[in-house]
DNA sequence: GAACAATTTGACACTCAGTCCCAAATGGGA
DNA sequence: TCCCATTTGGGACTGAGTGTCAAATTGTTC
């Protein structure tokens, strides 16, 4: 009850006023709570915006893709089965999550520090998926994978093109350039 | 002159006790200037241990490299010419550099912090080298080795294994995945 | 329903990074 | 020597994050 409070109004806070202008203070007030308990549940400021609900779901879901798909192609139909399966409002609150951080230098930050992180589940991930392959390997597929992300994260940015595009365009380049070793199917 | 102090005293500290436990009054006392000295040559505590001299530096030897070789050839090349150029104390000092960045939470992040602006500078030197191919596909190479680069750094924190190895059997393979329609040279 | 134990919450004080502002020092020219 | 500009230092302030301890809440057992 109080995380869920406390995250509802700090995100319509943050969207609002902006993430630097709102203070723990006010999030907690605002929630009806004290600054203590903010903390407690939100180690950091961060979190509260950052803690994503989705990537352990997709990651899951992910490696639940037959396992004759390449991983580009794996990841981008998952992509899509979440596109198709939110309702809009989630989606739509998904978005603006995602262009809060990216538009907020310490949350862009906070994201992309927890890379090496995500690059060991995706890691955890492709050895479940294949269980063939060493682990260095596996690492760098996973790290190919981050680098398709980052690169349609900046695209998206510095062309204010749409991320989801970007990324599934460079899943698509990504999987013709190394998955040629690999069935395919069509989508 | 106070900047050279600052960051030598720092690294000595930071070295000595750990990043966290230094504080930036410590550090500007050590190196005989104010606080407010300290913090107008590194605008915050992770500058001076982040900030890279030699990235700017890299980068530049890597567009000067051969226009026929591939992006990782041409990184690779570049990494054994740095490694084989330095003196042994720089690179000694880079190591416990990149060592204590890996080893604390904050300069980690930090550093994944610049992958955007990397990747665009990676980008640019790209497009420099070729001139052909379009933003987004050039940004995808660059997301392709920062991919690399990561994968050896988890790597070698994983697996404690030496980070520039990692990071060059990456780059091979790379190479022999996506370099296929590029001429190659021995090394 | 009272008494009790455990867990959750709040209040408060503290440290430290980072910002701002203004006064003192420094260091060249003219 | 005087003047100007740039560099430095000295607080004072905000806000995140930590630690401690007491009060409140909740659940349990008799």
């Amino acid at each position: 009850m109080a995380r869920a409070a406390i995250q509802q109004h700090a995100m319509r806070l943050f969207l609002k006023r902006g993430y630097a202008a709102v203070t723990a203070d006010e999030i907690a007030d605002a929630a009806n709570v004290s600054r203590s308990t903010f903390f407690r549940y939100f180690p950091t400021k961060d979190d509260v915006v950052v803690r994503d609900a989705f990537d352990e779901l997709f990651l899951d879901a992910v490696k639940a893709q037959p396992a004759d798909l390449s991983p580009a192609e794996a990841v981008r139909r998952t992509l899509h089965q979440f596109m198709d399966s939110l309702t809009p409002e989630i989606l739509e609150m998904e978005r603006r999550r995602l262009a809060l951080i990216l538009a907020t230098p310490e949350l862009r930050q906070r994201m992309l520090g927890m890379y090496p992180d995500t690059l060991r589940r995706i890691t955890a991930m492709l050895a479940a998926r294949s269980r063939r392959g060493n682990a260095q390997e596996l690492r760098l597929q996973a790290g190919a994978l981050l680098g398709v992300g980052l690169a349609a994260l900046v695209g998206a940015q510095d062309e204010d093109a749409d991320y989801f595009a970007l990324f599934e365009e460079g899943l698509a380049r990504l999987d013709a350039s190394e998955g040629r070793s690999r069935k395919k199917r069509q989508h």
